[in-house]
This record gives C-alpha cells, structure tokens and sequence, in this order.
DNA sequence: TTAACTGCAAAGGGTTTGCAAGCAC
DNA sequence: GTGCTTGCAAACCCTTTGCAGTTAA
C-alpha cells in the first residue's frame, strides 16, 4: 500500500472508510469495486466495462448494471469524476480534481497529464451570472509516425 | 452576409465553392446544411438534431441520417471539427481551427471562449513516440445560484 | 453510365431503468 | 421491518449501416 493508506490494516478497511465517507452503504458489490478503484491508493481511469472485467478478474461478482449504477453513485457523491472523451463511452477518475489528461487515441486509454507543467494563465473571461464548474483539458495524442 | 462571403452573390455559391474545396459534391442535401452552417459566415455549434430541426424549418427535405452522414463528411473532409462534451451527443463546429470552448451545462449549449484571452505556457511534455492530436480545453459554466 | 449520395428502417453500442428478490441498518 | 441495493432483461438514446432507389458528373 502506497502512504495514503498505511493508516489502513485492510484494503477493504480503507475503502469501507471511502463509501461511508461518501454516505453509500457498504455493500459487498460497492466494497469490492471501491477496493478496485482506491484499495492501493493510487489513481485510476476505468470504463464501466473495464471495472466490469476487472472485478471478474478478481472473482467478485458483480452484474455489469450494477457496475454503472455504482459508478454514477460515486459520482453523485463526489469521490469520482467522470470524463468524456469520445463520444460513445465514459472514463472515471478517481482523482476528483481538476487536471488536464492525456487521451492515447490509437489505444482509447485516458491517463494523467503531469499537472504542475500545464500553466493556463488568464482563462476567457466568464460572462456574467455565470461560474466555472471545471475545466477540462485532454490532450489528445497519437502515435508518431 | 459578413466579410467572409462578400466575394459570394448569394450563400447557395459560397457553399458550393465550400463543397466542392472539400472535394465533396453539391448535392441538394449538402447545400441546404452547408448554408445553415456557414452561410452566413459566422461560425455555428450544432449537434446533429439541431441541423435536422433547422433544417426542416428552412423547408429543406434532409433525413435525419443524412444529416448524420454529411456531418461526418465534413469532418473527415476537415471541413468541420467534431467535440464531444457531454457523454451521448456530439457537437459540429464549423471552426476547425483548436481553441478552447464554453459549455453551458444548463442549457447542453456549446459556444466559443475567446482563444487569445486563454495562455497555456508549457504543455505538459508528451511521451516519446507520441504527438499531439488536438488539446480540447473545454470550461464548464453553470448559472450562478 | 457509373460512382457517389440519399432515405428508410433496422441494427448497433453504451447506458439507464422497471421490478422482484436480497441486504444493511 | 424498512428502505436502499442488486440483477436481469428490456428499454433508451444517439449514431451507424444495409440496401434499393436517386442523382451528379
């Protein structure tokens, strides 16, 4: 386990910790895909299909509904951020703050930009009534060739 | 008509010279959108269903895969960038060139933010074997409670 | 004439939902 | 017990596609 969760006996401990902090019921579903997610501390970008395999993978069962339902519960309750990249699917970020990534267009896979390298300095200006709920920033990369 | 379409008698000519530099033909079909996208020279976000809507209003005959069809021959013509802000839909914009853009998450409205207001220092650095593609930089406004 | 384009309806992919059965509290 | 969760299948939305008929060159 990474620092973040050294106060933590149990991966399933910590990620008990992070739904209730989130005000979700534990379930056996929430806790194996949480542990998932945020069991190494360490940050991730799935699909709902991906979480879906990964948690076959793991021998947890988990009907791929309720893979969705429970991606959109996290996200209601803040501990995950979902980003759109291209049109048809949706990627989920664990890390909930606002930070440019990087989209791998040859494979579909979104990862972090190093944010501390991106400067924006002066965004437009924001007409009035109005304020900023995020800004995303996806660079989009290919292969050189 | 603007500057841009001064040299044009009529917008039925402009977007046929606009077709036909994409290497696209004229048809019937494609000249009807292509007016309600640059006919009148100023740059338009419109998703599919809203060309269809505006379409019809006009009177233009024009299926709705149709509409679908050209719009992804005018992008792959470069004539038309695709942007995908919100998971299901896309949105056309007739400005191809990247700049960053307003999305009105109230309305699912997309429109341009002021490129020259907007300072990226320093990208973040790409990994080898990799360029860039685009940078999206979309900024999410909602209505001030 | 011929290749490109159109339109309908049907299929497609990702996501959501209705509802009965199953859990957490 | 009571209300939130789950799971299946069906429904959903946006978009694409197969194919027969139409049209630009």
């Amino acid at each position: 386990m990474t620092s973040d969760t050294t106060a933590y006996a149990t991966e399933t401990e910590f990620a008990t910790d992070w739904l209730s902090g989130a005000g979700l019921r534990p379930t056996r579903q929430r806790l194996a895909l949480a542990e998932l997610l945020i069991g190494d501390g360490q940050h991730r970008h799935v699909t709902a299909e991906s979480l879906f395999e990964a948690a076959k993978a793991k021998g947890a069962a988990v009907s791929l509904a309720t893979v969705y339902n429970t991606l959109r519960a996290f996200c209601e309750a803040g501990v995950l951020h979902e980003i759109t990249v291209d049109g048809s699917k949706s990627y989920f970020d664990t890390n909930t703050h606002d930070h440019p990534h990087f989209y791998w267009e040859d494979e579909g896979r979104l990862s972090d930009a190093p944010a501390d390298q991106l400067q924006i300095n002066c965004l437009p200006e924001i007409p009035d009534g109005a304020e900023i709920a995020a800004v995303e920033v996806v660079i989009r990369l290919r292969r050189k060739r």
